[in-house]
DNA sequence: TCACATTTAATTGTTCGCAATTGAATTCGC
DNA sequence: GCGAATTCAATTGCGAACAATTAAATGTGA
C-alpha cells in the first residue's frame, strides 16, 4: 500500500513533467519566435532578417573580425553564417576579405552602408520595449536570469 | 549646455540598446538554442527532432486533434507542421486521417508505437533539470515569468 | 625537413519556420 | 438555394540551423 502510493507519485511527478505547459524550453522556445514575429515588420524596414540583424549588431560594437569570432559571440557556425554572410554582402552592408596574415582566415568589415544602417536601427529597441510592455529594470533582470540558465547549459555541452 | 547633455545621455542610451549584451531577445534566441543542443543527444535516442518532441508532447496530452489545434497549442502553422507531421507519420508514431464531419481537417492521431515512446521519453525532463543546474522551482518561476512575456508580446501581435 | 595534427571556412544534406499562394470544403448573406 | 467569403491543409520559395565532410593553410614534433 505504502510502495504503492509512492509508485503512483512518482508516475505522477514525471507525468507532470511532461506536460508543455510545465516545459521551460518551450517556454523559451515559443517566445524566441515570438520576438521573431515583433521583429519581423521593424526589420523588413531595415532589409535584415532577425539573425542578420544579430550579425550586424555585433559588428556595430566590434567589426573587422573573423567569421570564426563573430560565431562565438552569437553561438553560430560556418554552416549557419557563410551563406547568411554571403547575403549581406550582396546587400552590400559588409565586405569579406582574406587576411593576408593567416589566409585560412575570412575577416567580416562592415560598409559605409553597414555603418549608417546603425542609425536607422537605433529605433528597433525601442519598439521592442513598448511591445515587452515591461520595463527596462524587469527586462534586465529577466535578461540575466536568462542567460545565467544558457551559460549553465552551455557549460554541459563542453564537458 | 543643457540641452547638448540631454542629447548625449539620449545618444548613450540608445547606443546601450543595441548592444547585443543588453538585449533580451538574444538572450531568449542563444537559450532556445542551447536547449536544443542538450535536448539533441537525449532525443535522437528516441528518434525525434525537438520540434518533433514538442508535437509529440501536445499529443500524449491530447490526440485526435485537427493540425489547426497543434498550431495554435504550439504556435506554429501548417507550413511548417504538414511536413513534420508527415516524416511522424513515415515513422509510423501519427496517423493522419480526414474527418469525416469536415473533409478540410486532418485529424492527428497517435499510434501504438506513438503511445509507447511516451515511456521512453518520461527520462528526459530529468536530464534537462540536471543539465540546467537549477532547482524545480527556479525553473518553475522563470518559465513564468518567460511565459508572461510571450503572451505580452503575442497580444500586441493580434491587434 | 617532413609527416601529422589542428585550425578555419566552405559545402552538402536534412529539418525547421514562415510568408504567400492554392485548392478544396464549408458557411454565410441574401 | 446560390454566389461570395471564410476556413483549413498543402504547397512553394527562401532563410536559417546544424551535423558531417571537405579542402586549404598553418603549426608541431621527431
Amino acid at each position: 500500500m505504502d510502495s504503492m502510493t509512492i509508485m503512483v507519485r512518482k508516475q505522477t511527478a514525471a507525468d507532470q513533467a511532461l506536460r508543455l505547459d510545465n516545459q521551460i524550453c518551450f517556454a523559451v522556445y515559443s517566445t524566441a519566435h515570438a520576438f521573431n514575429r515583433v521583429y519581423k515588420p521593424l526589420l523588413d524596414r531595415l532589409g535584415l532578417t532577425y539573425p542578420q540583424y544579430l550579425v550586424m549588431l555585433a559588428l556595430w560594437e566590434r567589426d573587422d573580425v573573423p567569421v570564426k569570432d563573430l560565431g562565438e559571440r552569437l553561438f553560430l557556425d560556418s554552416g549557419t553564417l557563410t551563406p547568411l554572410l554571403k547575403r549581406l554582402e550582396a546587400a552590400e552592408l559588409i565586405k569579406r576579405t582574406r587576411s593576408t596574415q593567416d589566409e585560412r582566415v575570412v575577416l567580416i568589415a562592415l560598409t559605409q552602408q553597414g555603418h549608417a544602417l546603425r542609425e536607422k536601427a537605433k529605433a528597433v529597441p525601442q519598439s521592442i520595449l513598448a511591445a515587452s510592455d515591461c520595463t527596462v529594470g524587469e527586462l534586465l533582470a529577466m535578461k540575466d536570469e536568462i542567460v545565467a540558465l544558457r551559460d549553465r547549459l552551455n557549460a554541459v555541452l563542453g564537458e
